[in-house]
DNA sequence: GCATATTTGTCCGTATGTATA
DNA sequence: CTATACATACGGACAAATATG
């Protein structure tokens, strides 16, 4: 080791690293991640390399295959219903049995606003981000820090999913006002119908997802 | 590489083999694990072990501190809060939903009928396995494949949990009886009551844990 | 408080099996 | 079928951090 800085741990740094580059689309879905090619752009030794794969793997970023090498995910239909059907089981639970005044409701407020701001001036990338924002707001309404963890890395799959389509305002834009419904109930101390409102934006977005996928694989391939 | 196999892959076989003597106890809680002893114990090269360590450190299994090394996961009473806090969220919200038909069903009639037998026989150990395959069962109700492995990895984490407790009779013998009547619920097309009944089940399980961990606690220390 | 031994973090080189051109 | 490229796994090396006497 020549002359190395030691401040955090390599493998973790690089994982975020390559997560980054994954959900920003910097890398065609389906293409293979050559490990020499990898070393030489990050700079790192291919243990360290492949220790990081091990992480992004186990989060569903990417795929293995035994001697050949790892590849990035490809979210197909089933990955996108599988998504659903488990934003749908926590999602509305931990809404249906939130407290009102749980400190995670101010930080949906603040997602729901700046969504709000964002959409006005076009800028649906932040849009998306505030979009994904909210729902993890509404996670840690549970107050389980395990949950949480779990849905974080759940959102990075679905922003892969995202990427993979190109609209963002198509896709994020009609779901700012349900939002605000959603949390309007909830402030309202109604959290039965907060949770039945989030279990038709859930559908909803599930469809457009799911339409706009469609699309895209028709055209693509 | 002299004389292997190369059957399947080798550091999630390592995972597998360390996670197993995690939950049987082999290691006391807190433990720092050596990489050199391990890498002798398990004959393989440290490069390996390492890669290893690192799923499990994901997985809560093993704690990680720089530059000194792997330690075994020592379960807290906030970790009980919590992985309760999510079963109650997953597990029956999963139950609710749940139509009785669903395959998953029958899986859990097995471990109810198992459980049911090895309890008989004062089989304590078995009685455990049973009731988390029951509870696996009741998430795989929910179709979805991400929320059964984020379960299965929680479920590892409790039984981390359950090793720091000595009377499995005491863990676990009161709620054979409990599993049969939520699932007899659920089989006669009642899923709310099936829910609710899972509910009460969650309580009184997670009084129970944290009560023994307490006086684990006062007597260890 | 200091010198020493142990252990981790990181990287390299290499041998072998496997997939693909 | 051969050759090439690559993944898998091993062992060794050295710096930095920690633990020990």
């Amino acid at each position: 080791m020549t002359s190395r800085e030691m401040t955090t741990a390599l493998v973790p740094r690089l994982a975020d690293e390559i997560r980054d580059k994954l959900i920003a689309g910097e890398f065609q879905p389906g293409q293979r991640l050559s490990e020499p090619a990898l070393c030489a752009e990050l700079q790192v030794s291919r243990n360290s390399l492949r220790e990081a794969f091990r992480l992004l793997t186990k989060d569903g970023l990417l795929r293995h295959e035994p001697n050949r090498g790892v590849f990035v995910a490809t979210p197909d239909m089933a990955s996108i219903i599988d998504i659903y059907r488990m934003r749908r089981i926590i999602e509305c639970r931990a809404l249906e049995q939130a407290h009102p005044k749980h400190p995670a409701v101010a930080r949906m407020r603040r997602a729901v606003d700046t969504a709000l701001e964002r959409s006005a001036s076009g800028d649906w990338r932040s849009v998306g981000s505030a979009n994904m924002a909210f729902h993890a707001a509404i996670v840690d309404l549970a107050d389980s820090t395990r949950l949480s963890a779990f849905y974080t890395q759940i959102a990075a799959e679905l922003r892969l999913c995202f990427g993979l389509l190109d609209d963002p305002e198509f896709l994020h834009a009609p779901y700012v006002d349900q939002n605000a419904a959603i949390l309007a109930e909830l402030e309202a101390g109604r959290p039965a119908a907060a949770a039945a409102a989030l279990e038709a934006y859930l559908a909803r977005s599930e469809r457009t997802v799911l339409a706009a996928f469609t699309r895209i694989r028709e055209n693509g391939a």
